[in-house]
DNA sequence: TACTATCCGTT
DNA sequence: GACGTACGGATAGTAT
C-alpha cells in the first residue's frame, strides 16, 4: 500500500495551536464588530484548513487540555508554573475555536487530568496500530517523542502557517538523537516552559552526546560517576530533577480515550453550522475555504468534468426526452424583456446532456418541447422563474418544476447575498463554476458549447439540489418549500408575463403636471436665496445653502454633515420658518413624483403593459419584492400619488381592474401569535381595531374615542410590531418622552398579552437562534446575543418584527396559490397582475366579476387557521386607483 | 464605469 | 448616544 493510500489521522494539539496563531496575529486586527477578538480562532481555522486540504485526512482529531490540574501537577505543583497569565483576549477564543470544530465536523477530545498531549500520544499509538499514517500538530516540543516512521510531527516554526515536519530523520538531524531518546535529552536539559529546570551547564549538545556514548538515560544515571568534568558533576548533583523531568515529560500512551480512533473518522462539514460560524465571526475569506469541508456526498457523484456531458442532437434528443425525473434541468439563455433561450443542459444523478436548441430539428424541438411541459416529469432548477421566461419566449410552457435551488438556498438563510448560481454552488458544494463569478444566471460562459455548459450546471444542479433538500429538510422547511414556494413560481411567471395595461397619455400628463409643480417650486426656491447657482437635488450644495449661507441651526448628523431629509426640513421649517424651505420641500416632492412617473414610462412596453419582475429571493422577511419597475411602492399617499394611479388601468379583453386587501394583516397576526385575549375579541367582534384599543387604553366607551386618541393607538399598534421604543413613539406623535412612556405603559397594562408574547419571542429567538412564521419559515439573527448595543437592538427589533411580517408573506402567497387554483379550475380568464405585500390585483374578464370577487374574499381569508378571522377588502374599477378602496 | 451616500416611495 | 420593519431606485458625488 502506497503511502498516499493509507488512512491518515490527522491529531491537533488544540490549545497550543490556538496559542501561537493568537501570538502570530495582531490581535488587534482580528475582532468582530461587537469587539471579540478572534484572531486565534482565524489563525487555527486558517491552519486546519490548509492541513486538511494538503493531508486530506480520513480521521481528525482536536484534542485540549481542561482548565484544572493534572497528573503532572498532582506530581510537580509547580509544573507548568512559570507561564504568563494569559493575554484577557485568549480565553473567550477557545470555545469559539471548538465552535469551529463542530461546524467542521471535526472531533474534539479531552480527558479530565491529562493532557491534550497525552490524548494526542494514545491516538497516535493507537493510529500507528490500525496501519495509519498519523500527522501530530503541536508546538510542545514533548510530541517530539512520538515521531516513528508512521508518525509525523508538524510542528510550528513561526506562526501556524509555517510548520517544520518531524520525521525521525529530521529528528536526528536536528537533535542528534532518536526520537525515542528525546525524552532523555529533555530530561537533562530541561524544558523551561514546563519550568522543569535540567541540568546547570548542560545544553543539548552535551546531552546528545552522552546519550550517543551511553546510549540513553538510564545508562547515564547508572554511570553518573564516571561522567567526567564539570558537567559530569553536576550532573550527579541534579540526579534527582532528572529523574523527575523524565517521568513527567513521558507521555501516556495507554490512556481509555473518549472516542475511538474509528470514531474519529472525517465526514465532512455542515454547511449551514459553517454559514452560521462565519457569520457571527464575520469571517468573509475564511468562508470559502471551509465550505468545501461541506461537500459531502451529493458532490462525489456529480458529473461536472465536460468530458461527461454527451451533447445531443436530434435523433438522440429521444434518450433525454425518455427520462420520467427527477431531472436537474439548467436553461441558457437571456432574461428579462428580451427573454430567449439557447441551449438547455439535463442531468441525472450520474449522467448530463447539453442541448443546443437552435440545432434541432422540428420533430427533436418538438419532442423536447413535449418533454418539457410535462408536469409529470419533476424538475429541478436554479431560478426557474428565468427558466421558465426565457423558454415561454420560444413558445414552451415549462411545466414540472419541483424545486428551485435558488429558492431552497434562500430558505435555508435568507440573510445572504448572492444567490446566483455560481454563488450557492460556491457556499454549499465549494463549486466553482469558470466564468460565471457572480455573473447573470443564465449565462455560464461559453469556453465550450453553450449547450456543454448548460449541461454542466445540470449536472451541479442536481448535486446542489439534493444538499439544499437535506438542509431544508433539516429546518423542518420542506412543507413550506414544496407547497408554498415551488407552486408560486408558476404563479409570479404569469402575473410577470401579464403585466399591467398603462393608459400612456394620462401617464404622460402626470408628468407633464409634475414637471410644471417641479419647475414652479425651483423658482420658488430661487428666489427665496436670490440665486439659481444651487442645484436643489443635491444634499450637498443643500447643506452649503441652508446651514452657511442662511445660518440654520444643525439639524441631525449624518455622515457628510447634517441631514436635510424631509423631516429635518420640517424641523427647521418650525424653528426657523423660511420660504426657501416651503419651496424646497415642494420641490423635492415634485421632482421625485416626476423621477417615479419617467421611470414608469420608460418601462412600458410595446404590448402597452409594465411588467415588472418579482422576486422571491430578496427580502428576508419572505416578502416578495418587485423591480425593473418597482410596482409595490407607487405612491398612494397624496392626490397626486392616487392620480399616477389612475394610469394603471384594465387592459383590452377586460372588463375591470379588483384590488383584495387584508385588512390589518399584521395586527391580527399579532393577536393570533400572542393570544392575547382582549385583542382577539377585538378582532372578533368586528369592531374598528384602533377604536377598540383607544377605549380600553384611555378608558372611555368606544363611541368616546377622539380621532385623536385613535390615530396615537393605530401609531402605537404598528410600531410595536417593528420595536418602537418610547422615544421612537414620541417623535412620531411630537408628544414628550413621558407622555408616550405612559401611553405604552397603559397600553401593554390592557393588552398584557401583547407585551408577554413580544418579550418571548425575543428570548425564544436568542435560545434557538432563529425566528420563525406560521409556517415554518425561519430567519437566523446572531446579533441577538452580540455585544454591542447597538447591534443588539437592532436584532430584537428584527426579531419582533420577522415573525409577524413574515407570516404575513405567507398568508398572502398561500392566499395567491388559491387564487390563481380557483381562477384555473372554474374555467376563468381573470388573472392576476400584482402583488402589494397585503394586496392584489386582479384583472377581471367580462363577467367574471362576482366570481372573481368571492374567490379573492374566500382565498385570503381562508389563507391560514388562525385565531381571529382574516378580513379582506375588495375594490373595483377601471383604475388602480377607482379599484383601490 | 463602479461605488457610496442620501433621500424617498410603498407596506 | 441612538432610538420602527422590509424593500427598489433615482440622483449627486467621488473613486477608478
Amino acid at each position: 500500500m502506497s503511502d498516499k493510500d493509507r488512512p491518515t489521522l490527522l491529531l491537533i494539539d488544540g490549545l497550543s495551536m490556538a496559542f501561537r496563531a493568537f501570538f502570530g496575529l495582531p490581535v488587534e486586527n482580528f475582532a468582530t464588530s461587537t469587539g471579540v477578538s478572534t484572531n486565534a480562532v482565524y489563525g487555527f481555522t486558517t491552519m486546519l484548513a490548509t492541513l486538511m486540504r494538503e493531508h486530506a485526512p480520513t480521521h481528525v482529531a482536536v484534542a485540549f487540555d481542561l482548565p484544572g490540574g493534572t497528573f503532572r501537577t498532582e506530581r510537580l505543583p509547580s509544573y507548568k508554573g512559570t507561564r504568563d497569565e494569559t493575554p484577557p483576549e485568549f480565553e473567550p477564543q477557545v470555545p469559539l475555536i471548538r465552535e469551529v470544530l463542530d461546524a467542521m465536523g471535526v472531533a474534539a477530545v479531552d480527558k479530565e487530568r491529562f493532557e491534550a498531549d497525552d490524548l494526542l500520544a494514545t491516538y497516535a499509538r493507537l493510529g500507528r496500530e490500525a496501519g495509519m499514517r498519523v500527522l501530530v500538530v503541536s508546538g510542545d516540543r514533548d510530541t517530539i517523542q512520538l515521531v516513528t516512521e508512521d508518525v509525523t510531527l508538524l510542528y510550528p516554526r513561526k506562526g501556524v502557517s509555517d510548520l517544520v515536519h518531524f520525521t525521525p530523520a529530521a529528528v536526528e538531524e536536528k537533535y542528534g538523537v532518536r526520537p525515542e531518546q528525546y525524552p532523555d535529552l529533555a530530561a537533562l536539559v530541561g524544558e523551561t516552559s514546563d519550568n522543569l529546570p535540567g541540568v546547570p551547564g548542560v545544553g543539548p549538545k552535551t546531552a546528545a552526546k552522552w546519550i550517543g556514548i551511553y546510549g540513553g538515560l538510564s545508562e547515564i544515571l547508572e554511570s553518573a560517576d564516571d561522567v567526567p568534568g564539570k558537567a559530569g558533576q553536576s550532573l550527579r548533583d541534579h540526579v534527582d530533577q532528572v529523574r523527575l523531568n523524565r517521568e513527567l515529560n513521558h507521555l501516556l500512551t495507554d490512556l481509555e480515550v473518549p472516542l475511538s480512533v474509528h470514531d474519529l473518522e472525517y465526514t465532512g462539514a455542515d454547511a449551514a453550522a459553517i454559514h452560521q460560524v462565519c457569520d457571527a465571526l464575520q469571517f468573509r475569506t475564511l468562508r470559502d475555504r471551509l465550505l468545501p469541508f461541506a461537500a459531502g456526498d451529493s458532490t462525489a457523484d456529480a458529473p461536472d468534468a465536460p468530458d461527461e456531458v454527451e451533447v445531443v442532437t436530434d435523433g438522440a434528443v429521444a434518450a433525454v426526452t425518455a427520462l420520467r425525473g427527477p431531472v436537474a434541468l439548467h436553461v441558457d439563455g437571456r432574461t428579462g424583456a428580451d427573454a430567449d433561450a439557447w441551449a438547455i443542459g439535463v442531468a441525472t444523478a450520474d449522467a448530463a446532456w447539453g442541448i443546443d436548441l437552435g440545432a434541432l430539428d422540428a420533430a427533436a424541438e418538438k419532442s423536447l418541447s413535449a418533454w418539457l411541459e410535462d408536469a409529470e416529469v419533476e424538475k429541478s432548477l436554479h431560478a426557474a422563474k428565468d427558466a421558465w421566461h426565457a423558454l415561454a419566449s420560444r413558445g414552451i410552457d415549462l411545466k414540472g418544476t419541483a424545486r428551485d435551488t435558488q429558492i431552497a438556498a434562500f430558505l435555508v438563510n435568507a440573510d445572504q447575498r448572492g444567490f446566483d448560481l455560481a454563488s450557492v454552488l460556491q457556499r454549499y458544494l465549494g463549486v466553482t463554476l469558470d466564468g460565471g463569478a457572480g455573473g447573470d444566471e443564465l449565462d455560464l460562459g461559453l469556453e465550450s458549447s453553450a449547450a456543454h455548459a448548460s449541461g454542466i450546471a445540470a449536472a451541479h444542479v442536481a448535486a446542489l439540489s439534493a444538499e439544499l433538500d437535506a438542509e431544508l429538510d433539516r429546518r423542518g422547511m420542506t412543507d413550506l418549500y414544496r407547497d408554498v414556494e415551488i407552486p408560486l413560481v408558476g404563479v409570479l411567471a404569469r402575473m410577470e408575463h401579464a403585466g399591467i395595461a398603462i393608459d400612456g397619455e394620462a401617464l404622460a400628463e402626470r408628468a407633464d403636471a409634475a414637471r410644471a409643480r417641479s419647475d414652479a417650486a425651483a423658482q420658488a426656491a430661487y428666489d427665496a436665496i436670490d440665486g439659481d447657482q444651487v442645484n436643489l437635488g443635491s444634499p450637498k450644495q443643500l447643506q452649503e445653502v441652508l446651514f452657511d449661507r442662511l445660518g440654520m441651526p444643525k439639524t441631525k448628523k449624518i455622515k457628510t454633515g447634517y441631514s436635510t431629509d424631509a423631516s429635518s426640513l420640517a424641523d427647521l421649517q418650525a424653528k426657523s420658518p423660511h420660504p426657501f424651505l416651503e419651496a424646497l420641500l415642494a420641490h423635492r416632492d415634485s421632482t421625485k413624483l416626476g423621477q417615479i412617473i419617467d421611470t414608469l414610462a420608460k418601462e412600458v412596453r410595446d404590448d402597452g403593459r409594465i411588467h415588472t419582475t418579482f422576486s422571491q429571493v430578496v427580502a428576508s422577511t419572505g416578502r416578495l419584492s418587485s423591480k425593473d419597475p418597482n410596482l409595490q411602492n407607487i405612491p398612494i399617499r397624496t392626490e397626486e400619488g392616487h392620480r399616477i394611479r389612475e394610469s394603471f388601468v384594465v387592459g383590452e379583453g377586460y372588463e375591470t381592474l379588483l384590488t383584495a386587501d387584508y385588512s390589518q394583516i399584521e395586527m391580527r397576526i399579532m393577536a393570533h401569535l400572542s393570544g392575547d385575549d382582549g385583542l382577539i375579541e377585538a378582532f372578533r367582534a368586528g369592531e374598528d381595531l384602533h377604536r377598540f384599543v383607544g377605549a380600553r387604553v384611555f378608558g372611555v366607551e368606544p363611541a368616546d374615542v377622539t380621532p385623536e386618541m385613535r390615530s396615537k393607538v393605530k401609531a402605537m399598534s404598528y410600531g410595536l410590531a417593528y420595536g418602537l421604543s418610547s422615544f421612537g413613539l414620541a417623535r412620531q406623535l411630537g408628544l414628550p418622552v413621558g407622555e408616550a412612556q405612559a401611553l405604552m405603559d397603559d397600553y401593554f397594562a390592557r393588552f398584557g398579552g401583547v407585551r408577554d408574547y413580544l418579550r418571548t419571542v425575543v428570548d425564544k429567538a436568542r435560545q434557538d437562534g432563529y425566528t420563525e412564521t406560521i409556517m415554518g419559515r425561519r430567519r437566523y439573527i446572531p446579533d441577538l446575543t452580540s455585544t454591542n448595543r447597538q447591534r443588539r437592538d437592532i436584532a430584537e427589533r428584527v426579531a419582533l418584527n420577522a415573525p409577524i411580517q413574515g407570516s404575513a408573506a405567507d398568508l398572502i402567497k398561500v392566499a395567491m396559490l388559491g387564487v390563481d387554483r380557483e381562477l384555473g379550475d372554474q374555467g376563468l380568464a381573470s388573472r392576476l397582475l400584482l402583488q402589494v405585500h397585503d394586496e392584489l390585483v386582479v384583472e377581471v374578464a367580462p363577467g367574471e366579476q362576482d366570481a372573481v370577487e368571492e374567490i379573492l374574499t374566500t382565498q385570503m381569508h381562508d389563507a391560514g387557521d388562525l385565531s381571529v378571522p382574516l378580513d379582506v377588502n375588495v375594490g373595483r374599477g377601471s383604475n388602480w386607483r377607482t379599484a383601490g378602496h
